[in-house]
DNA sequence: TAAATATATTTGTTTAAACAAGTATTTTAA
DNA sequence: TTAAAATACTTGTTTAAACAAATATATTTA
């Protein structure tokens, strides 16, 4: 369905600003897909991609602020993201003896499983887009051309 | 900048989740001008989406879900978005007559003054995007096709 | 028409985003 | 070398998303 009739407006003001709206439904929509699956998980998308952060440097630990630079949206709470983890015995903490103001987080066995179940379903993830991969790639280079 | 640059990622399993994840990370990027835009007015992006939908019913009235249903988030909470516009007196809000289920909301004179005002900077917020008129509407034919 | 179902909205809870302000270290620069 | 600035992180508040449950009214159907 084009975007006109998914929020039933006829006209935008430019193509541009078409763009914009359709980036931000279509972005929402993606992350309602990416929760189904997360959500059996009992894990939320902003946990999930702290882990997946994580896991790039296992067995290596990271600060909070290196998993901030590397998150999708620049202005996560990692502080208490990463409390509500540690509840969950995901992942680890403790103060950095090189730097004391930062803290060493680490990914626990637990955390690991509960990775690697979670790839199990990951072949749907990467097919919630309808898009061939030359489409893909053409989609990607717009994007990144568009935020300048 | 690349997508791998801004956030630290080289490798990605497929183009397809390179694009899931250009477009989560694009749209907050976006979300982001956006919204040092309306924090001039005081207002949120969300409760911008709500002016936008009553000003195109102007001066008819709406219900709160036919609203939700021309959201971008179609998890919006509007009724509590609708009780904070009614306490900054941006709308009213009235049982409906024929449907005592169902509450009409209008804008208020106030409502509209202020949208006035978004209007005189609008042309920035079109130009967000840093894309040709061409490539504006490759974009967004392209998400359409994304989401089936 | 009465009971079941559907619809419109509200309310409650947890998680998270946006923003500001605070604390404890570390780095820098006078 | 010590005061100022920067950095890493925490905490508090408001707004909002995600989800479930409740309430009131309307519609359907047996």
């Amino acid at each position: 369905m084009k975007i006109e009739e998914e929020i039933k407006q006829q006209k935008f003001r430019s193509p541009q600003q078409k763009a914009v709206i359709n980036t931000i439904y279509t972005a929402n929509w993606i992350q309602g897909r990416l929760q189904e699956t997360f959500k059996l998980f009992n894990i939320t998308l902003q946990q999930y991609n702290i882990l997946r952060i994580l896991r790039g440097q296992h067995p290596n630990s990271i600060s909070a602020t290196e998993i901030k630079s590397r998150m999708l949206d620049k202005n996560s709470d990692v502080s208490r993201l990463l409390d509500r983890l540690l509840v969950k015995k995901i992942i680890t903490k403790r103060t950095c003896p090189e730097d004391k103001r930062a803290a060493d987080i680490n990914l626990t066995e637990e955390g690991l499983e509960l990775l690697r179940s979670i790839d199990k379903t990951q072949q749907q993830i990467d097919s919630i887009l309808l898009l061939s991969e030359e489409e893909a790639v053409q989609l990607s280079e717009l994007l990144d051309k568009c935020r300048g």
